[in-house]
DNA sequence: GTTTTGACGGCGG
DNA sequence: TCCGCCGCCAAAA
């Protein structure tokens, strides 16, 4: 594997999430055994980018703040999917957030 | 080789 | 509740 295995079970993780739901990074690095790690769940999403599969625009941080949109193709490429999933984005908010958030641990 | 930064979040004060 | 520091670890400077 060239890359960490870390990478590929976020990327794993990101996959499962539904179509109009969303997810976090603190989320994933607990699903995975790591939860003080979420940064490193925010590396692997930027390495992430070669991978058409990977749903990033899904990912948001706790507080459904669009942190990660600056890496998009677009600034608001993100908003814009998440709003086409039925997702509302204000001020790059996730609006409902809590309401839209979907644990990876729900699918065990 | 060392230091800083980064798509975050938890914990302490 | 709000503010600030710490951890985690990989990549870039």
């Amino acid at each position: 594997m060239s890359e960490s295995q870390f990478f590929e079970d976020v990327w794993a993780v990101v996959r499962m999430v539904p179509r109009g739901r969303i997810t976090t990074y603190g989320a994933i690095a607990k699903y995975l055994g790591a939860t003080k790690s979420s940064r490193m769940v925010g590396w692997a999403m930027n390495a992430s980018h070669f991978r058409t599969d990977v749903p990033a625009h899904r990912v948001v941080n706790r507080n459904g703040l669009l942190t990660g949109k600056n890496h998009f193709e677009s600034a608001d490429s993100m908003a814009l999917l998440l709003n086409a999933e039925g997702i509302l984005v204000v001020n790059d908010c996730v609006v409902d957030f809590k309401k839209h958030f979907w644990d990876p641990e729900d699918q065990l």
